[in-house]
RNA sequence: GGCCCCAUGGUGUAGCGGUCUAACAUGCCACCCUGUCACGGUGGAGAUCGGGGGUUCGAAUCCCCCUGGGGUCGCCA
């Protein structure tokens, strides 16, 4: 090694040893003939110092230091001198007195700042990924991931978990979200898929006889990207035989008591994990990821409403809709424009509009209340409506008069900007929950069919599975999600362990028999063959990471991610391919990419 | 595909129709400086304001289009 000991690891406890050390130019601060430097490596940061009087080697060299060089130092290492001690850094009570200093390598002026947090244009931390990672602050976001799964496979081992891989070439799927595809040169026209999931193969693993089997998975999905998603990401998959929801839950739940303990000791959480029902997730929060950090509940006022006189109301009740809102505090003085940018945010998500109230003086309807609802409603309807959100003077209350779904996405959008602009969600507190109760299905209105709320291997309630002929809508799915501050962070199930419930499922999801032979026979008889019942989950390890990281996207806790549009700006890919390499695939282009590329 | 936001020296910002031959901080270069730690001091180089078009006597500033980026809805079994 070209260094004896790591920067971050100099204590008092060295005082008097000679050490070499390697690592980058942090920060210099150069006295002309005394000079100090900051010299950084991935475990920290200590301060050595060049004086002219011990140093060896030309004075010039130790003026020409730049940040970013590379430099191996030969020095001792010394208490610093009374009073000059730096309580703001772990080294700061010592320091290394250089006597040899070498180059090992420079660099150039670097294109943003290495030593500060300022935060830069996202493209070129994309570019210069390289110098972006060597930022500490984005360097502990590594290491914080790396302790995260370190945590995750000590806890699974202790539980017995093995941990066994799936291919990533695997079969296309159509369902779901879009395939990646890489074509099979030694099966000419024929296309292997990346793994969404290794949803299948695990649950074959169960039917192996592997009982407990987890995976830190790389899972691809060719849909748009978000601040929360990438095209490749990775799972936290497991899966478990003989086991329920509880045995499920009961093991997330310790598995994130222990994570938080190890990773986040400062932050609160609630426990037992409160659990919600999907159903009331959506009426209260109009989403079943609910940010449970702040309240700004919705209130359901179709009753009331139902007595006003205004005319939108009695239209979105008529036709089978809802008038719903949630109470703002504190908003009553938003101006003219204020409230018609949030009535614009709502039309935006889809609402035909938004009714806003000022409650300047709940006392006072005549003038106290600044709505176009005032005229509209009488003296015991509002005192009604008032109650009904608990308003106090100064609230601002949004009202929305739509279909359920549109009322309930609009509504939890104004709930977390409202939250956001009242810096209602606090960093602080990780508020799990988990969801349960979720329909087994969805119908999907353009293609007039069934989908599966979660996914078609999802083992209906018991009780529900007689409703699977007569009324799919209200069969009720063995399904749980995990959610933290406004987050998805998993996804599970008890799955359905026997073939002819399967085959009924794909039926009702509008698989022919043929295509459920092509796409899943081969699922089909390994159930057959005595699959255990069993449960499973996966956790988004990205979006756990970023939570216990405090960031606000994934991309900072994913070493090479990819901006917006699937580019990686580092790597320059995707990228065209040599012609000859199509070739072999017998894969050739479309005339006009042909031109553009 | 829709909607919203952003684009000014290397980096981060200021600028709100003329006073902008574009300001500030930091970084960079040179010189000075032996106890700093976001070291300090003096001097200097560095952007024609993402690109194109338009309005105007006059545009970094207003309008349109394009490009790039971010957020979000759709999408994500």
């Amino acid at each position: 090694m070209l260094k004896s000991h790591s920067c971050g690891d100099l204590s008092n406890a060295h005082i008097g040893s000679q050490v070499t050390l390697a690592g980058w130019i942090h920060r210099r601060r150069d006295h002309g003939g005394l000079a100090f430097i900051d010299l950084r490596d991935s475990t920290g940061i200590v301060q050595v110092v060049f004086d002219p009087q011990h140093t060896r080697g030309p004075e010039e060299l130790t003026h020409s230091l730049r940040n970013e060089y590379v430099v191996q130092v030969v020095g001792d290492v010394v208490a610093r001198p009374a009073g000059t001690e730096n309580p703001k850094i772990p080294t700061g009570a010592i320091e290394v007195s250089v006597t040899k200093v070498e180059v090992l390598n420079d660099c150039p002026t670097p294109p943003f700042y290495i030593n500060e947090d300022v935060e830069v244009d996202e493209n070129l931390t994309l570019k210069y990924r390289y110098l972006y990672l060597r930022r500490p602050s984005v360097h502990s976001n590594m290491v914080l991931r790396h302790r995260m799964v370190k945590g995750i496979r000590d806890f699974l081992d202790r539980e017995r978990f093995l941990e066994i891989e799936t291919p990533i070439l695997i079969k296309s799927t159509p369902e779901g979200a879009r395939d990646y595809l890489v074509p099979s040169r030694v099966n000419p026209g024929k296309f292997y898929a990346l793994p969404q999931s290794p949803q299948q193969l695990k649950q074959i693993l169960m039917v192996a006889g592997m009982e407990r089997y987890f995976q830190i998975a790389r899972c691809f999905r060719d849909e748009d990207l978000r601040a929360d998603r990438q095209p490749e990401f990775t799972q936290l998959d497991l899966e478990m035989s003989f086991a329920d929801e509880e045995d499920i839950l009961d093991l997330i739940e310790r598995m994130m008591v222990e994570l938080m303990s190890v990773l986040r000791p400062d932050a609160k959480f609630s426990q037992p994990f409160p659990r919600l029902h999907y159903a009331d997730a959506m009426s209260m929060y109009g989403t079943d990821k609910p940010d449970l950090r702040y309240g700004l509940t919705i209130s359901d006022i179709g009753d009331i409403a139902g007595q006003t006189s205004f005319g939108i109301f009695h239209s979105a009740l008529e036709s089978g809709g809802v008038v719903r809102g949630i109470c703002v505090p504190g908003c009553a003085g938003y101006s003219k424009h204020q409230l018609s940018d949030l009535i614009n945010r709502a039309t935006a998500a889809g609402a035909r509009g938004l009714v806003t109230l000022s409650v300047v003086d709940a006392d006072n309807f005549e003038d106290g209340i600044k709505s176009v609802l005032a005229k509209h409603v009488g003296f015991d309807q509002m005192r009604s409506l008032l109650a009904r959100f608990e308003a106090q003077d100064g609230d601002l209350i949004l009202i929305v008069a739509d279909t359920e779904q549109t009322t309930c996405k609009v509504l939890d959008i104004l709930r977390r900007e409202m939250a956001g602009r009242l810096h209602m969600a606090d960093s602080n507190i990780f508020s799990y929950a988990f969801v349960l109760g979720f329909p087994l299905l969805d119908w999907n209105h353009e293609a007039k069919r069934w989908d599966s709320m979660h996914h078609p291997f999802t083992a209906p309630r018991a009780d529900d599975v007689t409703l699977l002929d007569s009324d799919p809508a209200r069969v009720r799915g063995r399904h749980y999600d995990l959610v933290c501050n406004g987050h998805e962070l998993g996804s599970g199930s008890v799955r359905i362990h026997q073939r002819q419930l399967q085959q009924t499922v794909f039926s009702l999801l509008g698989y022919s028999d043929s295509a459920i032979e092509e796409r899943f026979g081969y699922f089909l008889q390994a159930i057959e063959y005595g699959a255990p019942p069993h449960a499973g989950i996966a956790l988004g390890i990205d979006r756990m990471a970023m939570l216990f990281g405090g960031q606000e996207s994934i991309r900072e806790v994913i070493a090479f991610p990819k901006n917006q549009n699937a580019v990686d700006l580092m790597l320059d890919s995707p990228s065209a391919v040599d012609s000859a390499q199509l070739d072999e695939l017998n894969l050739s282009l479309k005339r006009q990419l042909i031109d553009r590329t």
